[in-house]
RNA sequence: GCACCCGUAGCUCAGCUGGAUAGAGCGCUGCCCUCCGAAGGCAGAGGCCAUAGGUUCGAAUCCUAUCGGGUGCGCCA
């Protein structure tokens, strides 16, 4: 169903026959043959360098190969021309059958067009969001649910078995801040007064849960020390900062499968588990760190420490796991996390962290390549940062100030289909303007609303064929696709296919949210196109066997739009 | 000091993992509706792809160095 690999393995296949025939030496590799889209449609619809990469191992010219390939590719019925051109590329035309034959296509796999087999059910977990539970999530959690949420999809969507998934951090200390910041709500809502000092959290959501407590325990806790209160609190306040996020991320439409409680890993043995793998592989140790250099903080003082081999996978310098006074650093229970998920079945795991986390990805990809064998690839995508804007002005977040800006503003500020298409709109590791005027703006200038006008314009026709009285099934004969502005649409949205599986190899969703802005504007210019030449209409009155034909195609269209939409989380719209 | 990310049109950014004359939107200039949604389209101007080397048939893309910006760097998660 993807023209471009039907096309390569003809090529192939030829390259074959040649070899059979003495022309090419036994024992080529082809791996590096392509057969992509041109940059410029005037070269043809596709080209392949398979000349150039073969010359060398072949010991030939590149334009002999090419000119006898071609020889043997204008054999095939998809075949209309095939050229030589420029170093040695050959570039071929398509007959206008094969490509109406993807128009076909599309619409008999409707929304399983474009679906792929590339994962072959491998097992992938994702791992993302992950925010502390202590509040509400804001902006920047939001650019990493909707990615990691769309990447999922993506995943789905090209044959793997995903898993989204979320890990709890609710074994540090920020949750004992946590508590005792609700703590001091509870005091509240029994009437006291009370201040929020420095390293506690002063938000206004925890007002409720203050009140809730106070109502479920009475006063039992006033007066009390914080050592009768705290874990009670603490879980209960976890459980209310959970239960948020989770309507957070529901508001924004993802779903996770399972969320992964950092505490169940203490107190269970899990961690020692962990680290006595790496143990028992040799790569545990107690040892000195050097200061980094050039930038010696303030108190250094060597210490003798229980290290992690890390440097054995890659990293700069090998990694503490346990703190002088005994209790594990940050990075064990991680450990023992990635250890889980690996020892779960997973084939791959993906991170997706806040840029700020940068400077971790090298010990975790370590650990899991140390525990794993290096069995389990790990991939970690860095999140940058989401600027929020409304017009020139920036809506800057800060605490102290309480302008924090949450996903649910932004939420209900543009609603969530134009949030998640936005934050798709720039590579996950470049910064992001996130304007909410600009979003809401009905222009070309706003690639949301842009997708979703061709869409609606193509229901739009739909409706006035259907009042007309003319044919909107798939007809038998779609040779009224004939136009060049028509097949360059039809080629736009072959493209899909091939788009689809390049983007979930590279981990990259954005790529999906660029296509189909160019498939919009492709579509958006063949549309415009009917205002000056009236035989490129879709509708054509007095010809229903035309107009079925055309209706095919943008039907196509709406369909590939659909799909793509459909892997962001966005819903398309009929009407506008 | 070290590591990672980034550097492409005046601005905001793509660039299909090494392909042909480097693209889009905004902004600027000039056009196109008695006609399916002009909420759109077409055309023009605008580039030393940070810099210098290297790899090869071929480099914005890979390697090295340099410059510039961001992030991080042992008992914080």
């Amino acid at each position: 169903m993807n023209i471009f690999a039907d096309i390569r393995a003809l090529v192939i296949e030829s390259l074959d026959a040649m070899t059979a025939e003495g022309a090419l030496p036994e024992g080529l590799d082809t791996r590096n043959v392509a057969v992509e889209p041109p940059r410029d449609a005037a070269h043809g619809d596709m080209a392949t360098n398979a000349a150039m990469v073969l010359a060398k191992p072949a010991q030939k010219k590149p334009r002999d190969i090419a000119e006898a390939l071609a020889e043997k590719l204008r054999g095939d019925a998809r075949i209309a021309s095939a050229e030589v051109a420029g170093p040695g590329f050959l570039n071929l035309r398509l007959s206008g059958d094969s490509w109406r034959a993807q128009v076909r296509a599309a619409l008999e796999a409707g929304a399983g067009y474009g679906r792929s087999d590339l994962g072959q059910g491998r097992k992938v977990n994702v791992e993302f969001v992950s925010a502390n539970p202590t509040g509400p999530m804001h902006v920047g959690h939001t650019r990493g649910a909707v990615f990691g949420d769309a990447l999922a999809s993506l995943l789905d969507y090209t044959g793997h078995d995903v898993t989204r998934e979320y890990y709890i951090n609710d074994g540090g200390a920020q949750v004992d801040v946590l508590a005792r910041s609700v703590y001091l709500r509870y005091l509240e809502a029994l009437g006291q007064t009370v201040a929020f000092e420095e390293g506690t959290y002063p938000g206004d959501y925890l007002i409720a849960v203050g009140e809730a407590l106070a109502k479920e325990v009475g006063e039992q806790w006033v007066d009390q020390p914080e050592a009768v209160w705290l874990e009670e609190i603490r879980d209960y306040a976890t459980d209310a900062m959970m239960d948020l996020i989770r309507a957070d991320l529901k508001a924004l439409g993802v779903e996770m499968d399972v969320f992964f409680s950092e505490k169940s890993l203490y107190g269970t043995g899990q961690i020692e588990a962990a680290i006595k793998d790496l143990d028992a592989k040799g790569l545990i140790y107690r040892g000195t760190l050097e200061p980094p250099k050039g930038k010696t903080p303030e108190d250094w003082e060597p210490r003798e420490q229980t290290l992690f081999k890390s440097t054995e996978y890659g990293d700069d310098v090998d990694r503490p796991i346990m703190k002088s006074d005994g209790g594990w650093t940050y990075f064990a229970p991680d450990i023992a996390y990635h250890y889980d998920k690996v020892s779960r079945g997973f084939d791959e795991l993906i991170d997706i962290f806040g840029a700020d986390h940068g400077g971790y990805v090298k010990r975790m990809k370590a650990a899991v390549a140390a525990l794993s064998a290096e069995r389990v690839p790990l991939d970690i995508k860095l999140m940058q940062l989401v600027k929020l804007k409304r017009g020139d002005q920036e809506l800057k977040m800060s605490k102290r100030a309480g302008t924090f800006v949450t996903l649910r503003d932004v939420v209900e500020m543009v609603g969530a289909d134009v949030t998640r298409f936005v934050m798709l709109t720039r590579k996950n590791d470049a910064p992001l303007d996130f304007d909410v005027d600009k979003v809401l703006e009905q222009s070309k200038d706003n690639p949301v609303w842009y997708v979703q006008y061709a869409h609606a314009r193509i229901h739009s026709v739909l409706r006035k064929a259907e009042e007309a009285g003319l044919p909107t099934d798939t007809p038998a004969d779609l040779s009224a696709i004939a136009d060049p502005a028509e097949f360059a649409l039809v080629a736009k949205l072959a493209e899909w296919p091939r788009l689809v599986e390049i983007a979930a190899e590279a981990h990259e969703p954005h790529r999906i949210a660029f296509y189909l802005y160019d498939l919009a504007s492709e579509f958006h210019a063949l549309w415009n196109k009917g205002n000056a030449n009236p035989a490129l209409r879709f509708m054509q009155e007095d010809d229903p066997a035309t107009t079925a034909a055309k209706l095919a195609l943008i039907r196509a269209v709406a369909i590939v739009i659909s799909n793509g939409l459909g892997i962001l989380g966005v819903t398309p719209v009929e009407k506008m």
